[in-house]
DNA sequence: TGTAAAATGTTGCAATTGCAACAATAAAGT
DNA sequence: ACTTTATTGTTGCAATTGCAACATTTTACA
């Protein structure tokens, strides 16, 4: 994950954090962001902690739109915060920095870390694209088993190893895949018992040479 | 839709395509554009025309992936195209601009235009994020009646009207909305019989107040 | 304009899934 | 350490869906 403050030196980066009219917020375990802010346009970056974005609809489907890392940011724009449906949850204690998006566009990129800080920011959202596109083509698949297996190869090639370490635990990984839980819980016996997984703990192996 | 040039005089944008090695290209209907383009990272700008980029995936199920009209962008980096199993293909007659995605990272910002250039790209990219994040919504919904409805709410805020024109054939939708097609079209003739909607060629009128 | 190709509508049926309900286990909190 | 809460595993069953097959209509194009 491109770090938004790469390639910046730090008497920059604090320069940049007072024009573009940041405020740093920590927040506890199981908190909602979102509530907290009541600023406009923005974007957040997750200094440190875990965070999950979290859509519930009217029947009380969850699902899991993105799940954010230290130095990947969010914002009323990049992520669809635009309604407010969404929630933000911390997953443990978290501090973010919260900046303000117009005035990005209103930057004077003459200056060369407003220009690097530009740049970065063009690169990480490119990076949440590709992230979308692989959630994309995950839901795009008819079959839990076929889901399953797509999210695997994905997170497979991502590491370059057959061995995944989920970033969720499995309720989680239900919702970000769009699918019932019991029913997950089910086809994942089925591809154990076929011989194409095997899980310790929240470690899957794939046994598969390809599919 | 915004425009890559947008705010960027027409000397300046031939500059700038010269600085980031342009080529442009025009190709007839049913085409695939990125079966003739060779070279590596690269950002392509529709011109004029439509295309569209689709995932048929080794079970012979295709997905729209996305629509492209005039102004949009694809590329290396942006649409999934990393592995090629992706096609884009022209639904009409199109010319686009082909360049060189890494040169923009070099850009010296310090020129307005190049300034612009980057604002501007960075804009359009947050609005693909935005379609995304709308296409992941659908998806999410577990069953057809839903994912329509949802679908059918996107698109009508999208304009403000209670009618969609459709930018697909009902073929091309169930693809996007990852639905079998036959099944699609008995749902909606559900949603007809029930009053819902009305269908008139490629017309949807949304006949209830809000879901 | 006539013919081929593509898109749409329809339906039965088998396969898959969501849902509900519950037991068992693991994790968290005091 | 003990109690509560959250997560995971399991299963029957009804609802939904994909698939296949075909008729009909529309569109493309030679």
């Amino acid at each position: 994950m491109i770090n938004l403050f790469q390639n910046i030196s730090p008497k920059n980066r604090e320069k940049l954090l007072y024009t573009l009219e940041s405020s740093r917020l920590t927040f506890s375990k199981n908190q909602l962001i979102l509530a907290n802010i009541t600023r406009g346009n923005i974007i957040g970056i997750l200094v440190s902690g875990m965070v999950q974005i979290i859509k519930t609809d009217y029947n009380g489907n969850r699902c899991i739109i993105e799940e954010l890392e230290e130095n990947d940011i969010f914002g009323t724009n990049i992520t669809p915060l635009a309604n407010m449906d969404y929630d933000i949850l911390t997953k443990e204690e978290s501090t973010v920095y919260i900046i303000d998006y117009d005035e990005i566009l209103n930057l004077d990129l003459s200056k060369d870390y407003y220009n690097q800080f530009v740049k970065n920011l063009l690169e990480i959202i490119i990076e949440k694209i590709e992230e979308k596109n692989n959630h994309i083509e995950i839901l795009t698949k008819k079959t839990i088993r076929n889901k399953l297996l797509e999210y695997f190869n994905i997170e497979s090639k991502k590491t370059g190893t057959r061995v995944i370490n989920l970033p969720f635990n499995f309720t989680n990984l239900a919702d970000y895949l769009a699918i019932d839980r019991s029913a997950m819980s089910r086809e994942l016996k089925y591809l154990k018992e076929e011989g194409f997984i095997e899980i310790k703990n929240h470690k899957i192996t794939l046994l598969y040479d390809k599919y």
